[in-house]
DNA sequence: TTGTAAGCGTTATCAA
DNA sequence: TTGATAACGCTTACAA
């Protein structure tokens, strides 16, 4: 490809003029600049962004290290980040699967040079210390964080409180024995959600039971597979709680295979509220969560801070959950007349 | 950050030997070696991948241009092809949502010096041309391209061959009359899918209806809102063709509301098998496309040609689709006791 | 085995 | 308004 030089050559100009015109410096003359954007025309020349990153020290990029592209929550993230980041004209690296801290630690310092900011997700509590180490070398924003720091901003998702919500609103239907599906162990969203979870419990002075917290992994499968171990606890739930989407969407499954009525002999709720959510059988009531808003300010909080824009740095901010009732979990009525 | 410098500095070395050191060049003693590193240690060090790449004129890094990111296809194909990176210690720059022709063209030139290779998916037949003018600029591997070109490696999915047999595989089931909800227009998957569709009908020697095309855009909703287009049409079709999953949960969910049976009163099949399909209700037949290994594929050969451990280039490959059998479209048994 | 120095393609600081 | 020229941080001949 064509360099800054042989532009300047074919439009009889120094490379610094050259130069001028791409930045859309103002002191350059009219003609001398279409001159050059004729010439770089021929050439199809473009600035080459390494050179570009190394002189300016900016690379108008960012990185964004996951630590999983599966499925639709990340899926979303990522449309968030890089809608936004697009928007700011800044462009985005992806770096997932990171096995432990220092592989995490490890991509970050990949990128040296080549972003401006990373954006961060170490849901596992593993890989926690990790940013402590990273933040000194980038500026850094955490997605879902499971900890506390001062060196970054963070956003997250209401996981807490959302669990909290539709568990209560189980609670607010009639139903004593209510049930969970739990996420990956040491997954921050998975915990908070069991949180939730207890705390509603709490607040109902249910005291809840160890038996009634079904391990799972946030997988359809794994939801599917809960549906056995639900139906042996005794006396059995009349309510669960999956802790995504994805593991009531198996849940549904194997309890329709099991020959279980829901809402009337179970009801069941979710969390995210993915698209399929709403055409599943029964509709699904679950927690929707804006993970794309997710993404998009992630990227907003870390563009705020790189242009020195922002007031402060180390803040914290909760995108809300709204829980959005359908019709999995029934009604009082129907809870009246559940057959126990 | 520390510098190659300060390194150099603080070890008592010159830059090239530092330089050395972190390329595992052999031409270095032990003890000078283990200096370097410890130095670069303390001082955090790590190569500035901007200045890499100028002096190199290799970023290990590609870039993906994709249409869209959302939805579990775009979520799947980023995995494979970020998972795959990784392993060949690629970096990967992606970037969506491109207006038109000039706008996938100016996010292709604004990855130079920052990318190896592109992967490009270009779906739509507007911006097909684009391609055109970014192969000579770059290597390039194209995903279910629309056109055949020469300048480029390409993989895609066996769209046409997947949806001729899974209508076939309704035809088999003794169904003659078979409508379709098909992709967004111009979307080269769709209207392969939809060109399958056709064919299974001409081979079965069915005359192919207008009125048993219907509309979609592969959103859960455009598939529930089909069903009442469907439910119009008279005679009514047995059996329903969804060109993807989604819109299949959406048809499905329609047809339970509107006390239309599947598969006894309508016949219903998907593509893609999703993560979701085996747990609708009833299961959904689909056709299996390995989404994943798509991303994955494309990586591989792009890797392949910039490293000319390639033997040709203009390659097609073409991943292949299985039909998998659910319940959602019956068995000819109950084909035969349809109430029509 | 190690060091010196010339690039890589830009931007930015001077002068003119 | 323009043009030389020195960085930017690195790799890599070429010398020692």
């Amino acid at each position: 490809m064509a360099t800054i030089r042989d532009v300047a050559r074919a439009a009889g100009v120094s490379i610094a003029t050259v130069s001028r015109v791409f930045n859309g410096s103002s002191r350059v003359g009219e003609q001398t600049a279409s001159r050059v954007w004729t010439a770089a025309g021929d050439l199809d020349y473009w600035p080459n962004s390494a050179a570009r990153s190394l002189t300016t020290q900016r690379s108008h990029a960012l990185g964004v290290l996951l630590p999983d592209l599966h499925g639709e929550f990340f899926s979303e993230v990522i449309r968030g980040i890089d809608q936004t980041a697009r928007r700011e004209k800044f462009q985005v690296l992806i770096s997932s699967s990171h096995a432990d801290a220092d592989a995490l630690v490890a991509a970050a310092r990949s990128m040296h040079g080549r972003v401006d900011g990373l954006i961060i997700m170490a849901s596992d509590t593993e890989t926690a210390g990790a940013v402590d180490r990273i933040a000194p070398m980038f500026p850094v924003t955490l997605l879902n964080p499971c900890q506390e720091t001062d060196s970054c901003d963070m956003v997250s998702l209401a996981n807490f409180a959302g669990a909290q919500t539709v568990v209560a609103h189980l609670v607010g239907l009639g139903h004593h024995r209510i049930a969970t599906v739990a996420g990956p162990e040491g997954n921050i969203d998975a915990e908070e959600r069991l949180r939730g979870y207890r705390q509603a419990l709490r607040d109902a002075g249910i005291t809840h039971e160890d038996d009634q917290e079904i391990p799972g992994d946030f997988t359809e499968r794994s939801g599917h597979r809960a549906a056995l171990q639900l139906l042996s606890i005794a006396p059995r739930p009349t309510a669960v709680f999956a802790a995504n989407d994805c593991m009531a969407v198996g849940l549904l499954s194997a309890l329709h295979e099991s020959g279980i009525e829901v809402p009337d002999q179970i009801a069941v709720a979710g969390f995210d509220d993915i698209a399929t959510a709403r055409y599943l059988r029964p509709p699904l009531t679950t927690v929707r969560v804006d993970t794309f808003k997710l993404g998009q300010r992630a990227v907003q909080l870390l563009l705020d801070g790189l242009e020195n824009r922002s007031p402060t740095t180390g803040q914290r901010e909760i995108l809300p959950a709204t829980l959005v009732v359908r019709q999995s979990c029934g009604s009082t009525r129907q809870r009246e007349q559940m057959v126990l």
